[in-house]
DNA sequence: TTGTCCATGTAAAAAGTTACATGATTCG
DNA sequence: CGAATCATGTAACTTTTTACATGGACAA
């Protein structure tokens, strides 16, 4: 009936006050903002803390960092001040502000619903389709990097034993470091046993087919 | 030297034979087709199957669904047929080709590298910044959330006493889903094990603060 | 008659990845 | 002297999310 149908709504197009819409900070910013809670930080050591996995359960490229580190300046919940650097450009290096501090707080304590994926469980899903061989080596792979993973876990693990005192105290960034690492080695070790239980299946369905 | 920089080449914006750039399909369309590898579905049976998480590692809305579907389509990897059906459009039921059934199988079996994000972990990084008590709530919230979890799985698990036969053969898709069903089982139980570890730690803290 | 389920699409924005770009220092 | 590390940025593309759009059937 309608016929001016095709045409949407544009926000901050037009009217928008503009105000309502700001604020957005998303994952990655309170990533950033978590790092430099515990010590200032240049783009290129967030870079580097984020690039691998290991000890830290959220990755970003530095492509996603630096303007992400511009917005949070734009927001105030971090200042940059020039040091001494060796790049082409000012080297910058990021300290989280109140504002910041207060922000990350209140993220850290807002309603979470995780949605988890796993392209590896998404495999499995049709691990039917390869031969018993192929599946077998397919999930002797992913054993193999699980291990690799717990090996370097269980290593920045011992850089905890030296201190002790501050691990033992929930209110510390120490703590929930070792917690966040401890959830990692639980994590890796129970997926190895459950690619061990797989190759058992595969392996007696192969017996049983002789 | 070069001053005509500054502007990049475009890929299948000219002269590129089109060839090599083509069979764009993506984790998505592997998810889809490993539905369709068990039965033929509709667009929104997918989108209904991959809108919660329970009992398929992957998720998305329809909104990515359908215009994959139709990429799937002009690869000859699905084919569809138009069904009776209520909405205002065409229904459509889409089968998996035999292309697509290679392509899947050549999919499960190429290299994984999984990166693994959890937001819950990246928040319990910074859980410090809590209150005890506030982070004693965080925590038994996604503990309650885990238990809900583990609870549609465990429903989920008893359909599968029904076919205790092809569960036990690694060649069946009904294997596979029992498998991914015990991984799922195991992540969320052990997740309830290392948040009442949590609790005690927060709870211990305290005890000793007073 | 109001709301949910069926059923399929498009538009726009946000988030993430890959590639381009620059340039000094330091190590082998 | 070439490669890696430090150091920061932009461009282009892909993927994912959120919102808009439509409309019949059927149940409370």
């Amino acid at each position: 009936m309608n016929s001016s149908s095709q045409r949407t709504f544009r926000r901050g197009d037009s009217s928008a006050p503009r105000s309502a819409r700001s604020s957005r900070v998303g994952t990655l910013g309170y990533a950033i903002l978590g790092l430099l809670a515990t010590k200032h930080r240049t783009g290129y050591d967030l870079a580097q803390q984020m690039k691998t996995p290991i000890g830290y359960m959220w990755t970003a490229q530095h492509s996603q960092i630096y303007p992400q580190l511009a917005r949070l300046e734009a927001e105030s919940l971090v200042r940059s001040s020039v040091i001494a650097g060796r790049g082409p450009r000012d080297t910058k290096l990021y300290t989280i502000t109140p504002a910041g501090r207060d922000a990350l707080r209140t993220w850290v304590d807002s309603p979470l619903i995780e949605v988890t994926r796993s392209e590896f469980m998404l495999r499995v899903r049709s691990l039917w389709l390869l031969s018993p061989d192929r599946a077998r080596a397919f999930i002797a792979e992913q054993r193999e990097r699980c291990q690799q993973r717990l090996d370097s876990y269980l290593d920045e693990g011992t850089s905890f034993s030296a201190q002790t005192l501050e691990v033992a105290d929930p209110t510390t960034a120490a703590f929930a470091a070792f917690a966040t690492l401890q959830y990692g080695i639980m994590r890796v070790r129970d997926t190895i046993a459950w690619c061990d239980w797989m190759l058992d299946q595969l392996d007696d369905a192969q017996l049983g087919q002789r």
